[in-house]
DNA sequence: CGCCGAGTTTGACAAATGTCACCATAGATT
DNA sequence: AATCTATGGTGACATTTGTCAAACTCGGCG
């Protein structure tokens, strides 16, 4: 064989014609390479190449399919369990550092797929919430409407309730209804005041149009979310503990039934009512971390919750102190 | 090394936890199998059994993804020339023999995402039109509706109008409205009594309220559907082509404008009235062999069309045909 | 006309993946 | 207890896929 024979004359890759001709040989018809290479006459070599070209312009898409999630064990216990439409369980094992992603990745994968046209999204505030708005893959979903549940906060770690919304909108190509004010007041006179001004009522006026909701709970320690960010002090958790507190949604404390406990900071808090919360078409937990499990269980024993997404242990944790 | 070292205790496969981990470390994380081995400390030829597992249970879909034929030059030249609102080329090279069933998968595979909840879909009649029922892939639409609209004829072939929808409707998991009548009949008057009775008119009503269609156009030849199904006689056809029909949609001879030729069969014909076709939110045409390029033509013309599918020959052989 | 450089293809080699016959273990059976 | 059977795991080998430097084509340009 002679040392460089027959090269063949390039042919227009810049146009997709060969590639995707190529990427259905390979991914729609299942023939191999070498096969591919013969019908088309080209080296093995550049039938990879074609194959690459094909994945870098995103004409190949591989992903897990929701059943493995949804229909996971703990995915079925934990429906039947408390009730719930559906559950999303991420496989973990042990010693796993970072599960947390996982479950972020996971609710940004599975919630498009629980939207319709036409639906009006609630999204909460939270880290997991941001961390899901990050992940979401841009893709429309037409005739959208997000609402911010939450009034924004400025945090050390810089996002608030109004980037978390204005977030998931973008990547859904919704349009976003924000709420202009602040999550929480120095005073309870001047949330009252605010909250007659009628710009800022009919802003909450049209936030309690939502028909699905996205949210994450906070746990109550004093490391924890609702302290650090600012919207409670020390003193304040321990009052609401000793009330019963097991975790925070929307702002709001609830106890081990779900109930909101009323206290000092409601008077002062622009957000949300928790009663708003409940009856909806859906309502979509997102659980990332075990310190959560107590107040995820709250919240869904409370009837806000009708899908849940979480990982392994968490959802071990759940059914554990469900009986 | 010993023979045969150490065996690790078998697992729980039956369950699916492990699989889907080994899955979500290879496809989501990109790890290598190797890799997965060792994190998941077993043998790499378990890793691949635990993949071929997921693949097995449907855990694993990979797709070429839609932009890779709307987004292709012929599919945007269509889209500019006739005004579409998107168009799908399938790629093919010289000499394939099989862009046929490409066309048609590819049809079924863009099918669903052009569909919403609430939709109410009419269906023709056709074998191409059957066949991309067959390839549906089993996906529920929420409040589907799908619409016979044609009746229903006996083939040869063993399909008919009534169950190119009822597939469509069950792969679709639609509710399935039915026309309860031949295509044909052999008389104007009974054709007239039946439309008066009132069961099937209100069939009929039911079937006008479609939102969107799928049909495919036949070919105006001797040895075309509409002569083999017995719609047509020779002469009728004949008939028609002397009035300049080119094409048949819906059991409806067209010309070259699209405009709807009267002619004998019409009295005699049970199916939905062209002009009904018009206007509506989506018009998805499917265009398999170049035999019927002018007939697909003549239906844009006739402005029925907003999506259409087709293979590189015929999409070429349409904008050459178009100026 | 010869040379350049961007874009494309390729052969040889390296890495990753798939296959298969056989081994290990647990629980049931004798 | 010994044996059997079903399930699951494994190493060695076969096949498929990925990488990369070198080579080819084509159009422009000094």
């Amino acid at each position: 064989m002679p040392a460089t024979g027959s090269q063949k004359s390039p042919r227009q890759v810049s146009g997709d014609d060969i590639v995707v001709e190529t990427a259905w040989l390979y991914y729609e018809d299942g023939l191999n390479q070498n096969e591919i290479a013969a019908a088309l006459d080209v080296s093995r070599a550049t039938v990879v190449n074609y194959l690459q070209l094909a994945r870098e312009r995103g004409y190949v898409q591989v992903r897990l399919s929701h059943e493995a999630f949804t229909g996971h064990r703990l995915a079925m216990a934990l429906r039947e369990a408390f009730g719930l439409t559906a559950a999303f369980v991420l496989p973990q094992r042990e010693n796993m550092p970072d599960v947390g992603s996982r479950i972020v990745r996971g609710a940004a994968d599975w919630l498009p797929t629980l939207l319709a046209p036409g639906d009006r999204l609630g999204v909460a505030w939270g880290k997991t919430i941001y961390d899901v708005a990050e992940c979401l893959e841009q893709r429309t979903i037409e005739d959208l409407t997000v609402l911010q549940l939450v009034g924004s906060m400025a945090t050390p770690y810089g996002f608030s309730a109004d980037v978390c919304s204005s977030n998931v909108a973008r990547k859904l190509g919704a349009t976003c209804v924000n709420l202009h004010v602040p999550a929480i007041l120095s005073d309870a006179r001047i949330a009252r005041t605010l909250r007659e001004e009628s710009l800022i009522a009919a802003q909450f006026e049209a936030m309690n149009s939502f028909n699905k909701t996205l949210f994450a709970v906070g746990s109550c320690t004093e490391d924890s979310h609702v302290v650090s960010s600012g919207v409670a002090t020390k003193q304040e958790l321990a009052w609401y503990l000793g009330q019963g507190a097991v975790g925070v949604l929307c702002g709001r404390f609830i106890d081990r039934s779900g109930a909101h406990i009323e206290g000092p900071l409601d008077d002062r808090m622009m957000a949300v009512e928790l009663d708003r919360l409940r009856q909806r078409e859906a309502g979509i937990l997102v659980v990332a971390g075990s310190e959560r499990v107590a107040a995820a269980v709250a919240a869904i024993r409370g009837g806000y919750v009708t899908h849940l997404v979480t990982g392994e242990a968490s959802a071990e944790a759940m059914l554990a102190g469900a009986p």
